[in-house]
DNA sequence: TTATGATTGTTCAATTTTTCACTTACTTAA
DNA sequence: TTAAGTAAGTGAAAAATTGAACAATCATAA
């Protein structure tokens, strides 16, 4: 009865980050002491569809009980497993600037059970103190891959103005870390094999500004908008 | 031979973030001096397909020129009529903690004609003084509505503790905001025609994480996985 | 022990998004 | 003025994603 199925399809990234928001869900249930909980339960929290979130999880194996649903602690589990949160994770913070100070302290790494391990930058001022409440120190860009090596770091956030990040990029990826989290607005170019994920604010907010610019009526009809209007003035025809 | 056509078709997500990314790229070919650009640059550039980047564009009219190409500066205006940057937004931040200070200071909103406007929280201790660089005033949440409507306010950007995202959510509906970008991770209810942009890094550090997590040999073959492994163990048949 | 109800895992259909490939239109050089 | 070359715009195909529907399976109560 135990079926344990290991596919090696091409999970998407809507899967994965879908599964995330999963996990925290049921580590509330967890935390509220609920022992069990329904795709249905799941999908009305999130306005899914609940055969969106059962094909997610079986992806990965059949997790459930017919008639009954999942079990939160065990479902959970599963889930760190499955996205690798079992395992500590090395994180190296490029670029000691405000937002890289801010990264620093960010409460939310540790939760996922990243552990910031090092800081970098080329600023001599900055090189060699610490910083923040956790006070860790900031190495010179230079030695980044010794101190990469030694710390064990497996992971880099690119925090430093856009038109450093490329070659900031490649310095990385030199240093054999194959996962990037960039906070640069620019786009990035790799060889294969590494993964990266874009941060980028702006483009949150240009979404709000498109949604405001919108008339009116069309905002109402959100989902599936009548074919109102299509004003075509030509010249020269 | 002016075409100006408005569809009012669905405009999914998808293509408006392209929008945003192909006008920063436009900024700095502009910047550069670039007088026209082609479809076939601007994919290279981002690694898309062409034929994705003309048909997000022809969406919104005809401002290409065949045999040329677009011409930077005139698409930049275009882009930025379209996404409604042309007019300014005001900004109001809920919650004056370490990520809305952060945020009450981000250049990046100035740079898509977002105005921070007012800080809003519920401690006694914060009401009243000025925070971040450019001081913003801290006003208490309950006046909420009245500084909404002098200050113009119609962009919120939630900033609090998940557990009180919701509530503050219906507080900020209640002033009539209908965009919000929101920090707290946590999945938020609200009626229709309200634009949430919900920014997450938890998210994207699990991405991270689950790549990391997946067996080499699997991230080798980044798309188009081949079916490799499909074990499949069963007890009770 | 069997019937009933609930909920998963999964197949297949619908929808959305991306890509291909072709037609149209503009530029430049002969 | 015409031919050749280039690149936009677009209809149709392909791929990816989502959703509906249902058989399979488990728990519970008669």
């Amino acid at each position: 009865m135990t079926v344990k199925i290991q596919k090696a399809e091409k999970i998407s990234e809507l899967t994965t980050s879908r599964l995330s928001v999963y996990l925290r869900c049921l580590g509330e249930l967890a935390a509220e002491g609920q022992k069990s909980v329904s795709s249905e339960d799941l999908a009305r929290r999130f306005h899914l569809n609940s055969a969106q979130i059962r094909k997610d999880l079986a992806y990965f194996g059949e997790f459930g009980v017919r008639g009954v649903g999942y079990y939160t602690e065990s479902l959970r589990d599963h889930l760190i497993k499955i996205l690798g949160l079992d395992e500590e994770h090395r994180v190296g913070i490029i670029g000691a600037g405000r937002l890289g100070a801010a990264l620093a302290d960010y409460y939310g790494f540790a939760r996922s059970n990243f552990h910031v391990a090092a800081l970098f930058d080329t600023d001599p001022n900055k090189i060699g103190k610490s910083i923040g409440e956790t006070k860790i120190t900031v190495y010179d860009l230079n030695t980044l891959p010794q101190v990469v090596k030694k710390e064990k770091i497996d992971v880099a956030v690119i925090a430093v103005p856009a038109a450093f990040a490329q070659p900031v990029l490649e310095a990385v990826v030199q240093a054999g870390i194959k996962a990037v989290l960039n906070f640069a607005p620019t786009p990035l170019n790799t060889s294969a094999n590494i993964k990266i994920k874009t941060v980028d604010l702006t483009i949150s907010l240009e979404g709000l500004a498109f949604f405001l610019a919108k008339p009116a009526e069309q905002q109402r009809n959100n989902k599936k908008a009548a074919n109102t209007a299509k004003t075509v003035s030509k010249e020269k025809e």
